[in-house]
DNA sequence: CTGTCATCACTGCG
DNA sequence: TCGCAGTGATGACA
């Protein structure tokens, strides 16, 4: 049994952009910590790291792919290894499939492990993902502030993603903004992030 | 093959 | 505690 922590209840969730969808509970609160605990354990993590301006660091996070075996995915450079569906992700891309519509094949799977595993300004917008992708974002385990910014005006806005929570990102939404998961040195809470996407 | 372009996270401040 | 500026080698692609 999950213990009840401060550092997974929800924030304020602001007024949002077009294409983003905040979906306060999409799992229970209790479930989503068992589920944290279970990928935490199980999952076969990984920790690539990155070379930039002359300096080699492991990225801020561990990782973990999972997808169909027919799919290839990478990013910056990278090519990630393919992991197969467990049961529990598996029945979840089902239901998925149930409510959106939308036949995932791919889910990356990223665990900020405190506050000072983080991810940096991005969009994405890989060609493999298409035009206009649709991309379902599931936050387990502790409260981390999401960021929003527009890539004209630079305007930002901050979505506490709380445990259990899902963000839909649709239409021009890879387009338009980036989003961000800047360092919290105040977080000692994991959390584990789920995103489902459809690759090819 | 060659040049252009976007990319990513850390440190050191304020 | 938070956010910004400054830091370049690498791969994708035309």
């Amino acid at each position: 049994m999950s213990r009840l922590n401060k550092e997974c209840l929800p924030g304020q969730t602001p007024q949002l952009p077009p294409g983003f969808e905040f979906l306060p509970t999409c799992i229970g609160f209790e479930k989503s910590l068992s589920l944290y605990e279970h990928l935490a354990t199980t999952l076969s993590w990984q920790q690539p790291s990155i070379t930039l301006f002359g300096r080699t660091s492991p990225i801020p996070r561990l990782q973990c792919f999972i997808a169909d075996p027919s799919v290839s995915y990478g990013y910056s450079g990278t090519q990630l290894n393919n992991t197969p569906w467990p049961d529990v992700l598996r029945a979840m891309r089902s239901r998925l499939k149930r409510e959106y519509g939308q036949d995932f094949n791919a889910l990356l799977v990223n665990w900020y492990r405190d506050g000072q595993d983080s991810m940096g300004w991005h969009s994405d917008d890989e060609a493999e993902l298409g035009l206009n992708p649709t991309i379902f974002s599931l936050s387990l385990g502790a409260t981390r502030a999401f960021k929003i910014r527009d890539k004209q005006t630079r305007e930002t806005v901050t979505l506490p993603l709380s445990t259990g929570s899902g963000l839909l990102m649709t239409g021009r939404s890879q387009h338009d903004y980036q989003h961000a998961l800047p360092k919290q040195a105040g977080v000692t809470q994991g959390r584990i992030n789920l995103t489902f996407r459809t690759v090819g």
